[in-house]
DNA sequence: TCGGGACCTCACACCAATGTCAGCTTTTAG
DNA sequence: CTAAAAGCTGACATTGGTGTGAGGTCCCGA
């Protein structure tokens, strides 16, 4: 099939298919007036690597992971994922934290003697 | 005092302290040979504004922000930090539900047949 | 008078996926 | 035949606090 069709089935933007195939996450055939084409197997492949994209994984990590899910290795997999859960973590852990700071500004501001002109 | 000193006691590095300046954060007097002066309260004021970025306001809010906490503008300043906090809340989530994704990709590698070359 | 330190402005780099525009070719419908 | 639709490449904008470097001014101590 050509990008569109692959992009209306997919829910990926056309811009986004070629930013995939620029990332090496999706590759692509071409037409004798170099059109891509792509077979049956990319719509599954474009789900995959959208779900990659949800789960706040980056293209590199994309990836580096394909291959491995290719090769059905699952130990190496694990390790990939694992470390991008835990940066995951980490980053809900540095907004959690920035929460509390902004509570503490809340209640800065809230507390005192409270007056307004406004 | 010049900027060196105001950066030394303030912790923001000097790049910074110019950057809040161009954001309107913070003013400075200037010298005969264009050099910055800031005054003593300039310490608490950088303190205060690095305790906005920390709780991970914008300089665009903190510079919205700040005016309403120099006039004691409790309401004000109280539904400006809960507009952000809503958004921050928000962002958590978003992490949060991608971590469920990440989770799932996790147990969609983990669970079948498990088989590795490597 | 010379060296160096502190300061100045201007400006690019970073991170990253996507939108969008320009300018072009090819295909297809009418 | 022609106009529209679809595709192509290339490139810039977005977001934003900070690092970094170039190139210049100014001031102080030796």
């Amino acid at each position: 099939m050509r990008i569109g069709e692959l992009s209306a089935r997919s829910g990926a933007s056309v811009r986004s298919l070629r930013y995939y195939e620029e990332q090496g996450l999706l590759t692509a055939g071409r037409d004798s007036a170099g059109r891509r084409r792509y077979p049956e197997s990319a719509v599954a492949r474009v789900a995959l690597i959208r779900r990659g994209f949800a789960a706040s994984l980056s293209s590199r990590v994309i990836a580096d992971l394909l291959p491995l899910l290719e090769a059905a290795c699952v130990p190496r997999s694990r390790a990939l994922l694992d470390a991008e859960r835990q940066r995951l973590e980490a980053q809900i852990a540095a907004m959690t934290q920035a929460r509390t700071r902004l509570d503490e500004v809340i209640a800065l501001v809230t507390d005192p003697t409270r007056k307004c002109d406004a």
